[in-house]
DNA sequence: ATATCAATCAAGCGATAACTTGAATTATAG
DNA sequence: CTATAATTCAAGTTATCGCTTGATTGATAT
């Protein structure tokens, strides 16, 4: 006999909210947010086993959260559409206001100081054209290469107080990084106001502006 | 020793998709949306055994999905704002796009014909107003006295075919029931357009309706 | 205080999930 | 056709989840 549909449906819904509730897929839905990556890479990207990354993957994929395609011997996996980052987001939002924990961790990344405001990504726009500020991509150099906000300049976390006296200094500096689940930009404005800096980070990253529409420029293809 | 930071954000956000992640979870928050209830309450609308069910309704709690308060020996649980609404909702837009298994559940809720479009709340406003259609609510009593569409006719499923004869046959009928997740609209628009009536499917239910500030009218308090 | 009712806590059971390891597929290259 | 590389499958282990049962807490009413 066959379960009432009432329950046939939840049970659908649960299994899309399952397929993100476990950080390691969070993880790599981020990656994914910024291009669509083979398997091996994801793993290599995350930290994690390959086999155990295809495992998180093929539970995306029966969540229909991404797709994938072969490419040779390659597996080619991308978000399905647009409403998976909204999903991401909404999680991230609802997390951020109501659980004490995040806020906590996101104070600490600030080194217990007050972090400014993020910046939208329409006024990031607006003063890249006036040409006020410096625009910090803090992520790997590959993803960087991937695609980037044209005019950023590329940094790590740990290269960063090294490239520190290059910076101008009577320029504000809007850092960035894969979105808004990756602390990086967090921690480089940090970094960068407790030298004395006037930096904040960019609302979103990369995914998020390239959803805008707004210009990338790739290094290599 | 603390794991990164960025790991303990991941987590935090899974805590929440984890929260949605069960069938009665969100068999749960469908009821909560209606309205604030008790543990009892909403234990008998579920079916779930009380305890089990306090314990599922702390699981959205620690999730920050619900909040609750004490009104004498009772305890009572609400949502805790518009966000988990939407967190609902994405999840449905998500799970009925993009899998076919859903696809397949609603087909067969519609007794295998095509169901016609549902109405949006805007346009059901409008023709109620120019006076042209009957409006059915499909929910327990005790729901559609706790609030309900002014003017609505309240049925149960297993009622309608009796009440039947006294619709007016010329006016379209337009069902609605608790929201997106409950079946009960579906099933009484597949009955109804089975019977030679004209029936349609209220986009969203009363929770929706209720959040758009339309007009709400309780029974009794 | 004691009794009562609503809700929560605590312990135990079966089922499921995450991760690891090693074998099996699938598509290309030689 | 065989070899190789990328991915997936399969099996096993440990941990966690959902549900049940019985005890406990917290707030009222007698």
């Amino acid at each position: 006999m066959s379960i009432s549909p009432k329950i046939a449906l939840l049970e659908e819904y649960a299994l899309v909210a399952r397929a993100l509730s476990a950080p390691a897929r969070l993880s790599l839905l981020e990656q994914l947010a910024q291009g669509e990556r083979g398997v091996e890479a994801l793993a290599e990207k995350t930290g994690l086993n390959i086999a155990n990354c295809s495992q998180h993957l093929q539970q995306l994929r029966r969540a229909a959260l991404v797709t994938s395609r072969r490419d040779g011997k390659a597996v080619i996996y991308r978000l399905t559409d647009a409403k998976t980052l909204e999903l991401m987001d909404l999680l991230r939002i609802v997390a951020e206001r109501n659980l004490a924990q995040v806020e906590r961790i996101l104070r600490g990344l600030s080194g217990g100081e007050d972090a400014p405001e993020a910046v939208s990504r329409a006024d990031l726009a607006a003063r890249i054209a006036e040409g006020s500020v410096t625009v910090l991509d803090v992520r790997p150099a590959d993803e960087f290469a991937a695609g980037h906000i044209p005019g950023a300049l590329n940094t790590t976390l740990t290269e960063l107080e090294q490239i520190m006296p290059e910076l101008d200094k009577s320029a504000e500096i809007i850092a960035y990084c894969r979105g808004p689940y990756c602390v990086y930009a967090h921690q480089a404005v940090a970094a960068l106001r407790k030298h004395g800096f006037s930096a904040r980070r960019l609302e979103g990253g990369l995914p998020e502006w390239r959803e805008d529409g707004r210009p990338v420029l790739s290094s290599h293809l």
